[in-house]
DNA sequence: TATCTCATCCAAAATGGTCGAACATTTAAT
DNA sequence: ATTAAATGTTCGACCATTTTGGATGAGATA
């Protein structure tokens, strides 16, 4: 299993040095060799060399990170499969329940934002395309979580621990296994403050031919899902939407 | 000025991985290498060390691009001043309008789209964020050069040339320059067929404190463009548009 | 003009990337 | 089951490449 080698320190460096300038908002040669403590001319010829790759501009002498990034990250959520089935699907979804509407993935054993849209009453929560939180802390995440095995759910505690992120975030192995086998065996999930304090979440996962593929959610204030009658709601329309976005996932268009 | 050195063979080849992992859609080591025609072992420790930066994941034998570059495209996209102001104002705009509304930045010669918004009666153009394309070739992008300095346009025609993409764009440096005057006399530019055919494109250049910052424009099928009062119409609405942003740009929310 | 600061270039020195070969593991074939 | 082939991974020694201090030049400041 993992651990192992890691060499490439130029490599490793590279990305630091994007980094950096992530943090900075662009930076000359000097400012990025002070913050990472290396020469100048270091600093020069890993900027200069970023430059020849297209992720770094160079614009009348400070350098920039460009919007390779975004191209590249856009293309991959566009070719993804699963996005591309929801995306029609879940814009309704938004535009019919007012709130914030959302698309996650698994990677690395954690949840992936693809793709957010936002209904009217919808509530400010900092999302955006690629962010990445815990699986555990919240309503889509759990219902990926009661997919997998149990070995696998250790493995992802192990490598990303249960810490509490609110006061109410659930920190415990055996409360979260008990949680996601009623998940699992409802078929759905709602919580709320356990990622945000006075945000409620449901999710459902997207399961095709018994593959996991994601999980659609909606984040409104924790008041309103507390409400029976509105979370009924909520789920209906998820489940709806789910099984939309599972024929269009098979069958195509 | 520019053309000189381009070392770091190893940060290069670390890029080049990646535009591999792009077109193979994710690979082990072995198709790496072939592609790349290096030794396998040289390709695996590329591969473990862009899994050790988090751009790359690991699933299963199998490596491909993580959405680390969705998030840091994300978060690029949102930071830009430009695009907080403009956001709401492009929704509505394409609500309106229900054409596509785009919002393009200059960065290194080249139009980079912001963000995209699609109406109603939008026509499909495979647009993204992140996508780049040459400035003279559609109306937002010739607001752009009409607002830099002739040297500064024949600087970035040099870089770049002036292809042709349909049987209608300009490559002649003259024909362009002169349709470069009229643009900057008009304030605007309207145009068709020149960057895909059958497309037609209006734009306005946003401008902050005689600081060029961008362009919006509307992109539409070549027929509607044509007629002078739909163009007038949507001229007006983009002009509105304009000085939305340009308000909420200098005065913030 | 003189004095900074900073980006860029250069060439010597040693670190670390490279690559062949061996090992481990999985997949396919018999 | 057993063998063979293919692929992922590890290892170590060589030498290409990265690294780095100092030189150069451009641009700003006083």
């Amino acid at each position: 299993m993992s651990g192992s080698t890691s060499p490439m320190k130029s490599v490793q460096r590279s990305f630091d040095v994007i980094d950096v300038l992530w943090e900075l908002d662009g930076a000359g040669p000097t400012e990025i060799a002070e913050e990472m403590d290396i020469p100048r001319s270091t600093a020069h010829v890993y900027l200069q060399t970023l430059q020849s790759t297209g992720y770094v501009v160079n614009t009348d002498g400070r350098y920039e990170l460009s919007h390779a990034f975004l191209a590249m990250g856009s293309r991959l959520k566009h070719r993804n499969q699963i996005y591309q089935a929801s995306q029609t699907a879940l814009e309704e979804l938004a535009a019919e329940t007012g709130e914030v509407v959302t698309l996650i993935v698994e990677e690395a054993g954690r949840a992936v934002f693809l793709h957010i849209e936002r209904g009217e009453t919808a509530i400010e929560l900092g999302l955006y395309s690629g962010i990445t939180i815990p699986l555990y802390s919240h309503a889509s995440g759990k219902t990926i979580l009661s997919t997998l095995s149990e070995d696998r759910v250790d493995e992802i505690i192990d490598r990303h621990g249960l810490d509490s992120i609110t006061s109410e975030t659930i920190t415990d192995r055996a409360t979260l296994l008990e949680k996601l086998e009623s998940v699992r065996a409802d078929g759905y999930a709602v919580d709320w403050d356990q990622q945000i304090e006075g945000m409620g979440t449901i999710g459902v996962p997207i399961v095709v031919d018994e593959q996991l593929k994601g999980s659609i959610g909606i984040a409104c204030p924790t008041e309103r899902v507390k409400s029976e009658s509105y979370q009924t709601e909520l789920l209906n329309r998820l489940r709806e939407t789910n099984e939309t976005i599972t024929i269009k996932y098979q069958y195509g268009t």
